[in-house]
RNA sequence: UGACCGAUGGUGUAAUGGUAACACUACAGUUUUUGGUACUGUCAUUCAUGGUUCGAAUCCAUGUCGGUUAACCA
């Protein structure tokens, strides 16, 4: 038997590998994907949730889905669904129901009141300025609040008539005791606790004080027994922070790591940008194609094994990255190249006349759906004398290396004829409206004994047969290549092409029976899906993503 | 300027003290009834300087550069 090559493992691996044969956690492995509910999800957390997924169930372990809803101001039960939504549609499954950082409320309270009572945190009745000019900064110590040594039992009394509703918004936080001259600024007594009379997607009106982040996220984890907390590197400097609430409250030591999170060419990723291009009318919408989210990538066509596969190839590590979309691209057409059905569809026409095919004949040619997918079979397109063409596949004084037509050239008609041009005509303008061909009988796709080798094959739409419909082609979001140099100025490097609308584009009649969801291949054009926005009288296909093409570069040489 | 994280080809990710690998891109070919796909080939002495060692991308020191961090956001 061949020696199984050993793949390398990333740096998440093998830690979970030493823990497990360390005995850590008792051989446990639970990780959590922790959203908060306040917007879509896109591909930086295809990667974490890639990441969390991946690694619990290569070590036979589970993942839980944990919304962080510490935060009723701006979380929405519209997003818990599409977040659900977005990572069943991904391919993943978390262990029971779905978990929510809102059901530990009375816990994350419980332990609050441990910490007083250990004199390790206290009500400060400071305002939020006072707070934040006592932080110091990072050359400077902090100094201390006139409310840090309050005692246990006074502390005691302040927490639970806030809890209580005895005062308003801003007027008393609960904070942890630890060092104000601390280097690291998270550890200058964080807050723990704020007021906010502000009803909860969950919970309703039962709280008005809503425990921070660091003192929410660690403990959630904690009661879950969560064995490794995976998350992005901005959260690195939290980690002590992470670390200090575990030990002195004693409860279940889940560990942080952290990776370097996703960066895109030509892309923002933040949810404040994404959600600026939503609210300012630059996309149509958190699921617009153009959008880097779960959601526009599904309708653009991508499909769940191309988005795993491309967060599988990119890698983790702690170093700070910028992933070219042409990744993204490869991906998916590696994906489709073997699912999507072939069909044809002229983009740009011209017509051609074939003169001497009969005039009312019409052939029902068989035509393979998939050359890479021989279980895929064939569908029959309808051949007659008048078709369309693709404008560029025709040059009136062809270039050198152009396998296509010109005055006196052949080429294959996919699954058809060869043709040969004999005759163009132009209008006053002296643009070229038609194309004057004769066919080869004998050339017959399947039963070819004309003995003709042509270099090229062009697809083609019979034009009593055609289907109209509309088509988007979509380019990257930015002309910028690094967002993350221009910060907030991203808006000046808004694509004016991102999307390329075409109204009137002849499709094959196959296509009328075009479902959501099914991806399909125009021949030598790329791959294209239904939108959503289509109807039985209006067929709309986004363009997921071109082909490949080399004569392109071929022709600028 | 404090603390923390990081630095390997154009881009990512490996190599875990034993002589830089894999993928993408680019370029050059072969095959092809998609100028697609598939296949072949070409492209780096690892941020710098010292040190440890028979041997360093890996360990140590110093420096340089990049990132994160000082919300009653997560």
């Amino acid at each position: 038997m061949a020696e199984e090559e050993k793949k390398s493992l990333n740096f998440l691996e093998q830690i979970v590998e030493e823990d497990l044969q360390s005995g850590k956690h008792g051989g446990r492995v639970l990780t959590r994907f922790p959203p908060e509910p306040n917007g879509y999800l896109h591909i930086g957390h295809a990667k974490s949730i890639c990441l969390n997924f991946g690694l619990a169930a290569k070590y036979g372990g589970q993942t839980n889905l944990r919304f962080d809803d510490t935060n009723p101001e701006k979380e929405e039960t519209e997003y818990v669904d599409s977040i659900k939504a977005d990572v069943r549609w991904l391919g993943f499954e978390w262990a029971g129901e779905e978990l929510y950082a809102s059901n530990y409320f009375e816990s994350l309270y419980q332990f609050a009141v441990t910490l007083i009572k250990k004199g390790l945190a206290y009500v400060d009745d400071q305002t939020s300025e006072q707070i934040a000019s006592q932080k110091g900064n990072p050359n400077f110590p902090g100094e201390d609040s006139p409310y840090r040594y309050r005692t246990v039992e006074e502390n005691l009394d302040l927490f639970s008539r806030m809890r209580a509703g005895e005062f308003g918004d801003g007027a008393k936080v609960l904070r942890a005791k630890i060092d104000m001259a601390h280097p690291n600024m998270h550890m200058r007594d964080p807050l723990m606790y704020r007021i906010k009379h502000a009803p909860h997607h969950r919970t309703g009106d039962t709280w008005c004080i809503y425990p921070m982040y660091d003192f929410a996220h660690g403990q959630s984890d904690s009661i879950e027994e969560i064995t490794h907390s995976v998350c992005t590197l901005e959260f690195d400097v939290h980690r002590p922070l992470y670390e200090w609430f575990i030990e002195k409250l004693g409860i279940y030591p889940s560990h942080q790591y952290e990776f370097a999170r996703l960066n895109l060419t030509h892309t923002v990723m933040s949810k404040r940008k994404l959600l600026q291009l939503v609210n300012e009318g630059v996309v149509n919408g958190w699921d617009d194609p153009r959008m880097p989210t779960i959601s526009a990538l599904r309708r653009r066509g991508f499909t769940p094994a191309s988005i795993r596969n491309f967060c599988e190839k990119i890698g983790v590590a702690k170093r700070d990255n910028l992933i070219d979309v042409g990744v993204l691209d490869y991906c998916v057409r590696e994906d489709l190249n073997k699912l999507a059905t072939r069909v044809m569809a002229v983009l740009d026409p011209i017509k051609v006349v074939i003169t001497n095919y009969p005039t009312d004949e019409v052939e029902e040619l068989q035509v393979e759906n998939n050359p890479e997918d021989e279980n895929s079979g064939s569908r029959t397109v309808p051949f007659s004398r008048e078709i369309y063409i693709e404008k560029d596949d025709f040059m009136e004084v062809p270039m050198k290396k152009f396998f296509r037509l010109g005055p006196g050239l052949m080429v294959r008609l996919k699954g058809a004829y060869i043709i040969k041009c004999d005759d163009f005509v132009k209008d006053e303008f002296g643009n070229i409206t038609e194309l004057h061909c004769s066919y080869i009988p004998e050339s017959r796709s399947g039963s070819d004994t004309s003995g003709i080798n042509v270099k090229g094959t062009i697809h083609w739409v019979s034009i009593q047969h055609a289907v109209k419909a509309e088509v988007r082609v979509y380019d990257r979001l930015l002309i910028l290549e690094d967002a993350s140099q221009v910060g907030d100025d991203f808006k000046k490097f808004i694509n004016p092409d991102s999307l390329t609308v075409i109204p009137e584009v002849f499709v094959e009649p196959s296509l009328k029976e075009a479902k959501v969801g099914t991806n399909y291949q125009f021949m030598r054009k790329g791959y294209f899906c239904l939108d959503p926005d289509a109807t039985a009288e209006h067929l709309v296909f986004n363009r997921t993503v071109g082909l490949k093409d080399t004569w392109v570069k071929e022709k600028s040489k």
